[in-house]
DNA sequence: AAAAATAGTTAATTATATTAACTATTAACG
DNA sequence: CGTTAATAGTTAATATAATTAACTATTTTT
């Protein structure tokens, strides 16, 4: 018998509702022919000072593919792939870096740009109707809270290793 | 150019959290032959009152194929298929259900019960690291904002849908 | 100058899920 | 009642989203 507890509650409850977020996303991106993923990648274009890439990366230039690998946590040749598409679809462009041949700078087109700026006020909509009834403060506690168990994952992951060894000793 | 917004920096948190967490829970019960989402399913045959599922909708007999789409939401096409790994593995079984010829019930077996007793120590304390530095106010109050977005995605549909409307108002 | 690392791509493959069609059973209701 | 509709589960075919591994090109390290 598993025994009540907040904190596991609250992860079930962050998983269970970005699946639900995804899955909407989805079905609402799919109308202009795009992923969760695809509109992601023109969200961080955007420079989107919201996406925690941006918080944890400090950047200059224009984004490149393995940038975003990063931010989504995917690999390289998965971005290929989702790149493409917003590329045939002229809502990106890839530049040569002018130092580096190797890296190919990634920019909204203008295209890209207004469709980001026409969907922005009906995903702010969303975005504030979810969120409200809550007060700053309670945001802004909510926030960190997310960032403090997103930095653990990142940073302290030798931490999380030991107990990964324990299901491993376990299995035994 | 988007502005910063506490609101969205949460809803890009939350996506991005889970996320992260899925790649290391695949990763962790990879090594028993299991992805997250079987590994879930042996979470609510254990009734794990920490899972929203349960939260949401009363149940007194054991869950059914149809019942872990809904909480997964996925399709029950999908179930027959997390559900077949999981027969084989002798980690759980059907039952007919005796009232209703159409139903199976699914329960865990011994070996069932006993590898999420034997993984339940490791698990809780990788939620209780990852939510340490919060206190129970604190966590309350997050588990309720949590449970206060899920809602609004479940049971005020139409609500959405008309924002949804606006982006395809927005793609003529 | 050689070796290692980084960036991106391609092709083949794997994983994960969906859709559509089907059987069996039960519930709804005119 | 008996017909229709709804529910539960499965199967087969397919779609999708991602990975791995191998490769080229370029830059960095030593």
């Amino acid at each position: 018998m598993i025994e009540k507890s907040i904190e596991e509650s609250i992860v079930m409850s962050i998983f269970d509702l970005a699946n639900q977020l995804k899955k909407i996303g989805d079905e609402v991106y799919q109308k202009v022919g795009l992923t969760t993923q695809q509109w992601l990648i023109l969200l961080h274009l955007a420079n989107n000072p919201n996406l925690p890439f941006f918080k944890r990366e400090k950047h200059d230039k224009a984004l490149m593919a393995s940038e975003l690998a990063d931010s989504l946590n995917v690999t390289r040749a998965n971005i290929t792939n989702l790149i493409s598409v917003l590329l045939d679809k002229g809502l990106i462009k890839q530049y040569e870096d002018e130092f580096d041949r190797r890296k190919k700078r990634l920019r909204l087109t203008k295209e890209g740009i207004a469709l980001v700026n026409r969907t922005q006020p009906s995903r702010f909509g969303v975005i504030k109707y979810l969120t409200e009834g809550f007060n700053e403060s309670e945001k802004k506690t909510f926030l960190l809270f997310l960032e403090a168990c997103m930095s653990k994952l990142i940073n302290e992951d030798e931490k999380l290793k030991s107990f990964h060894q324990l299901l491993v000793d376990v299995n035994d």
